[in-house]
DNA sequence: ATAAAAATTGATAACGTAGGTCATTTTATG
DNA sequence: CATAAAATGACCTACGTTATCAATTTTTAT
């Protein structure tokens, strides 16, 4: 052997005296090796820095070992837990983690077996927006390509997916907050593409319904799920006369941005304005008042929906739906509506 | 070609009528090929969606066209960055990105090689603290594997790197802050193990060495490059009554932390205190009063960063060392000094 | 002790691609 | 039309591993 090349199955087999195949078999836990071979083999192969070579046996395998997670660049916050989460099942696996950023999910739909399988993926995670795009998961499905999908809202019959209750949360905010006597609560949407849109507004809507309290369509502004689109989202809400009391923005960045708007406009929150968020990201916390929000287990999903895509590849016994709960995290940024 | 299997390069060429060995001089841009065979082969491979298998390609040529990125979990705007621009620079590429977040760059030192081998890497990019830290530069030198780093302070002989003038971005800032009129200047600083911290220091103490400003030790607290602690370490500097008018931290969530804490206190910024951070990320223009800092060029140096490691694997000419301007931007967190 | 059974080990063919060497065919040039 | 040049093909080896099945060794039962 060389110096400076990897050394390979043939070196350990060659130094430990014993057949290629043994060696093979000790690396992985294979039965009928006695335990004097297999350390004898593990002892050569320590000493030669021995790995297997991965690409090798992906090449006999007919898998990489490479999952992709996809993602449209929302606030990095989310992104860094996802991620974390999705590694947190891998550590000390041999899958690793590759990431795919995209513009717009729209974009690469027509392509997404081109770009899965140009980069050799075994399976991907599926974030919102593109765990509900009809184009993505008709060719996934089409191609029999693995896929898990992270919080879904339709389809559920196209595979194993991690999903939360977007309208029972988004219910309990605003009951929260009916609760605390507002009566105009303003709403931020996000992007129309996110189908937890719809579902968050739903869980509005259904909420102010139930308690009798009328929903004004001047009260619901659209945001993109971006800071900067809850600041100007917020301004135009706040311009005006007879402004709202509250306003509960679908996410976090969203709500920080109004937070923001409120200083700036010299309004402040929680007296004169309560401002509740959704997601309860590290944003969530930092910005001050500290924001009222919805705690949504990003980490555990990406975390459990990652370990259902490793049990589909290795076809061990998984479940179909995993729901995590999520709870309402009152912090600074809301309050007792202001008496009028 | 049975359903559901890939299509192999003996499929398209098959289909194609040429050999095998056409079909591959047509994917490598091998010379010695006509157009009309080009687009003849070309065809068939879109119509059986062939993609060369990467795992093969790199059995065979030694390589997985899989780079890592290695970083300590600092903050989550700071990585998303890092992530974004090397992904910019492999857009298109064959190469992926593999993320390696680590709890401690420590940790792991003694196992880097058996990371990145059991990872199949090609090469990997080092992020502070990763890129100064001497076991982890040692072992991959000593097994010539290929890395480069991201504002390394020491050992510039080790390779190709991105670097940027630390130390006089720490004291353009702390002029700055002198020139508000502020002579009572707080420090807080990031991880010691980062050589950052140092170097940030080391900027601040010879600006107010240079303006004849005594430095004081009781004005230096130790943070850890988290917004909590910033929090607590600016919740001590400012429990003293005889406290000091401006903090600067060494990066942006710490700033954050120290913003908090002084809302927490009732203290008024800026107009009672001056804070400021460094690095520019996200976080800064979230904060409020926005945050006056130093802007690093995150995504551009790991951008470039990688762009260096492409070009050693691809043994094509490139830079030793690439360095990027700092630049100061001031926002609402800082203001004149309050008079005594 | 000996045959039979069980456990362990080994030889060899895949996996899909690149690249080398020549032989052969097609195209361009004068 | 003759010749040179370019394009293409046939065939082989290598990459490092796992899987199949046969060969060998060890253990167990009689």
């Amino acid at each position: 052997m060389e110096l400076g090349r990897r050394a390979t199955i043939i070196d350990v087999a060659r130094e430990a005296d014993v057949s290629i195949k043994t060696v093979s078999r000790v690396f992985n836990d294979a039965p009928n090796v006695t335990q004097k071979t297999r350390d004898k083999v593990m002892k050569v192969a320590t000493a030669l820095h021995y790995h297997p070579n991965v690409v090798a046996q992906g090449l006999v395998g007919r898998r990489s070992y490479l999952l992709g997670l996809f993602y449209e660049n929302p606030s990095p916050n989310y992104v860094v837990e996802l991620q974390q989460g999705a590694l947190k099942r891998l550590h000390g696996e041999k899958y690793r983690l590759v990431v795919l950023p995209v513009e717009q999910v729209s974009a690469i739909a027509d392509n997404i077996l081109s770009l899965v399988r140009s980069a050799a993926l075994d399976g991907v995670v599926l974030t919102p927006p593109a765990s509900d795009h009809p184009v993505i998961l008709e060719k996934l499905t089409a191609a029999h390509f693995p896929f898990v999908r992270i919080a879904p809202t339709r389809a559920p019959e196209l595979g194993p997916h991690t999903i939360t209750d977007d309208v029972g949360a988004a219910r309990m905010m605003t009951e929260y907050l009916l609760s605390l006597g507002h009566r105009r609560i303003a709403m931020i949407k996000g992007d129309p593409t996110h189908p937890s849109s719809e579902a968050r507004l739903l869980g509005y809507s259904s909420a102010l319904a139930a308690a009798g309290v009328p929903m004004r369509l001047d009260d619901i502004e659209q945001g993109m799920f971006t800071f900067d689109s809850g600041l100007e989202a917020a301004k135009r809400l706040l311009a005006r006369a007879d402004r709202p009391t509250a306003i509960f923005a679908q996410n976090d960045d969203m709500a920080a941005g109004a937070i923001m708007a409120a200083h700036d406009m010299g309004i402040e929150v929680p007296a004169q304005l309560s401002i509740a968020g959704f997601d309860d990201s590290a944003i969530a916390r930092i910005v001050w008042p500290r924001l009222t929000t919805i705690h949504q287990p990003v980490f555990d999903m990406a975390r459990d929906a990652t370990a259902l895509l490793v049990a589909m590849l290795e076809k061990k016994p998984h479940e179909g739906v995993i729901q995590h709960p999520v709870t309402l995290v009152t912090r600074q940024s809301t309050g007792p509506a202001p008496a009028a």
